[in-house]
Parts: structure tokens; sequence; C-alpha cells
DNA sequence: TCGTAGTTACGTACGGCGTACGTAGTGCGC
DNA sequence: GCGCACTACGTACGCCGTACGTAACTACGA
């Protein structure tokens, strides 16, 4: 053995505990609170080792012992938040029970808005990962179809409903960086769109928009979304 | 006016050259190729100010005359990816014409692995990108639908691609950034998530897992979503 | 025609980041 | 009860984005 830094790990398969030395001060738990409790209110940008650290109440370089890189760090804050899900008994309707799902989920990416950000596949085996995953499968039993097409399901209609809600988050994220507000970003870019429109280059873009003024119905367009994706699904007759 | 620096912009709306003062020495287009070339080759996580002004073989300050903040640059590159997207005279068949689109964008990611992870809803109306959702919808002149409808197609359908590139690039991309390689990343991640199954916490993970030990068909997967996708937005029979 | 305002170019510097490394103290397993 | 694996954490390195100041330069308004 050379150097043992290299060896790869998932943090998931290291023990939290392992009874030589002193009892640690911390579990992971308390540190993926920490850097959610920092991501909820001052954005995913904020949160560092330094900054966890020290909500914590430790020196930075006392994290390493609970957390190897930072990416392990998101690890725990994704799963984290995952185990905020709240699963029930699949009632024997696989739509309805993914239509609930699907909504959680997106109340889940509001309450976590940085959640879309940190929505890598990488990280889709945490343990409250699998819990979800078992949990959708477990309300797609009633679908007779083979569990690869389940599992397309799946899939599908996460990346549909974090697109989604990243789209609705955009603007509002942003802005925690920039130095400008929210509406003033709006307006800019709103502005430049409708010159770069009226430069009648883009006709079908120009209908688009003059098409239809209201105000649109986010709920109404997400629960379409979430229907189109099911019916791709739904057994043909 | 007290500070000038905190004035919103998009940068598509600041002209490349304003008349006074020495000529600028390089194009935005040149920048935007610097910087797609760092990245292509080093990862995303290579592109800094300072990488692309070496590249480009200028101080790095000089830079900021160009690009006020980074996001404008990543803005830049994503532009100037999308600009790689062969646009054609659609048939009339609007069905095949977003499965091109699809496959082409694919294409695209593929050649830039970077892409997937800088989609972001925000850069949605860079010149290219227009160019872009224009062409979309000209392909779907054939369907009778309202241009609601069809943005809400071409969105889903981007999302779908996104997500499902992004996954299969994931492990490989995240490879650049680690110290052990991805053979070593698959195989310990594929160890930890078997020792999880094997506990019988997860029982139809296990038997999805059980279910076909044949290799993947990636283009078939593709293949399935794309076409679920579009039937989401057939018109009824 | 010429001064000057608005540019470009870019060196320096600041505060922050992830994290490698070394040292000191601690408590379980042999 | 010895030793080792662990915890705690200060220091330091090399990056990062970028604010700011200075010098050279050019097109425009007088």
């Amino acid at each position: 053995m050379t150097g043992r830094a290299a060896e790869p790990e998932v943090i998931w398969a290291r023990p939290e505990r392992t009874g030589r030395g002193p009892r640690p001060a911390y579990t992971r738990a308390d540190i993926a609170a920490a850097a959610v409790r920092i991501a909820d209110a001052e954005g995913l940008d904020a949160v560092s080792m330094r900054r966890v650290a020290a909500e914590l109440g430790c020196g930075t370089m006392s994290l390493y012992n609970y957390v190897p890189r930072k990416e392990d760090l998101y690890e725990l804050m994704v799963d984290a938040a995952g185990g905020e899900h709240e699963l029930w008994e699949p009632r024997g309707d696989w739509r309805a029970d993914m239509l609930r799902v699907a909504h959680r989920t997106r109340a889940l990416m509001h309450r976590h808005p940085w959640l879309p950000r940190l929505m890598s596949p990488v990280y889709g085996f945490s343990p409250n990962a699998l819990r979800y995953l078992e949990h959708c499968l477990a309300c797609l039993d009633p679908l007779e179809a083979p569990y690869g097409t389940k599992l397309e399901l799946v899939a599908m209609l996460n990346a549909v409903v974090t697109s989604f809600v990243a789209n609705e988050l955009a603007t509002a994220e942003r802005a925690r960086s920039l130095p400008w507000s929210e509406e003033q970003e709006n307006a800019m870019r709103g502005a430049y769109l409708g010159g770069r429109i009226a430069t009648g280059a883009y006709p079908r873009m120009a209908a688009a928009f003059a098409e239809d003024p209201g105000p649109i119905d986010l709920e109404a367009v997400f629960e379409r979304a979430l229907g189109r994706v099911l019916d791709g699904f739904a057994p043909r007759r």
C-alpha cells in the first residue's frame, strides 16, 4: 500500500463509529442538519467546510474526520433532505400514488431550493434514496410492467419534476448571488427578450408570446406535465 | 447615480465594440472558444478566469473588459456550444423532426460533457438558444396545438434528454476530480449497493436487479424515453 | 484641430475556498 | 497497561473571483 488517501469509498459504507479513540462529538446527522440549515438560510454557495464547522462550533479540519471530501457533505445533505420525504402505504392506484410522490418531491424542493442543483445522478443510492426508490416501486406494484420499465418511469418523473422546479426557482435562487434584485433581473431579461423578438427574426417565438397574455398557472402546467409522463407508461389498450 | 458596478445587464445586450478606446484584442467568440476548449479538455472546473486569460494569452483582469462576471463566461460557453447545433428545413413530420433534435442535442452533450451542468434555465435566451427554440417551433408547425403546449413539449424533451445524458456521463465526468479511477468508483459503488440490497430491506430493488442480467442498451432506453415524451403530446384520436 | 472622456490592458491585492500535513490528546482492544 | 487508532485542530499552500488603481490609446465634441 502506498498512500491511503486515494482509497475509494462511499461515505455510507464507512461506519460512524469505529470503537477506538475518543467519542466523536457529532453525528453525521448533526453535520448534515447544520449544512442544510446554512443552505436553506443563505444559499448553497454559503455552505463551505469552514462555515459548517463554525455552525457546529468545531475547528474546520475536524470536519474532515467525519466527511472525507466536500462532495460527501453534499451527499449527506441530499440524503438528509430525502429523509423528510414521508412515505405511505400505497393504495393500489399507481397513477394517484406517483402523482403524490411528484407533488411531495416538488414541495421538498421548495423547502430546500438548493436540492435541484445537487440532484446529480451520483447521489442516487444514499440510504434515504433507496427508501424512496423502494417506495416508488411499491406504488408501482399494480402497474403490470417489468421493473426496468418502472425504474425508467421513476427516473423520468424525477427528471421532469426536478427540471420544472429548477425553472420555477431559477431567478429567485440566482438573485442570491447577484448585486441587484430579482425584479430588476427579470425586468432586464424581459426587456432584452422583447427587443430580440421585436426584430422579427423569430416569428414563431413572437407568436408564442403574443398568444396568451393571461398569467401562467404553474400548478396547471406542472399537473399537465406529470399527466403526460404517466400517460407514456400507461398500458396500451 | 451612485455606483455603476451594480447595474443589471444581459451580456447579449452589451455591444461588443463601443467605438471609443483602443480596438479590443479579442472577440466574444474567441473567449467562448477558449473556455470551451479548456472545458472539453480538462473539465468544467478547470475553467477559471485566470486559466481562460492564459489560454488567450492576456492578463487575467483584461478578461473583465469582455465578461463582467464569471457567470457570463458560462453563458458564452453555452451559447457557443448551442451554435454547433446544425438546423435544417423541417420536413413536415414533427415527431421525426423532434427525434432528430433530441439526438443532436445528445450528441452535442457528448461532445461537450460539461453542458448538462450548465443547462440552467437562466441561460435560455442567448442568441443561439433563440435560434434553437425557433427551429423547434418550426418543426412543430404541423402539430396542431397552441404555442404554449409546444413550448411545454420542447421544455420536457430537453429536460429528459439533459437528465438522460447527465446520467450517462455522471461517473465519467466525476472521475475527473477524483483521486481514483472511474472503474474503481463504479466497482465500489456497485459493491456497496449490492451489500445494501442483500440485506433484504429493499425487496423490489432486489427483484429489479435480479430481473434482467443482460447488458443495458442505452440507445434503446433513450429512444423509448423520447417516444414516451412525444406520445404525451400526440393529438388524441 | 485638439483636449478629453471613455476604453483597453493589466499588475497588485484581498478575502475566501478546499484540503494536506503535523501535533497533541484520548480511550478501546490486546 | 501498553500501544494504536482515533479525535481535535492550528497552520499553511495554492487556488479562486474580483475590486481597484494606473498607464496607454482612440474617437468624438468643442
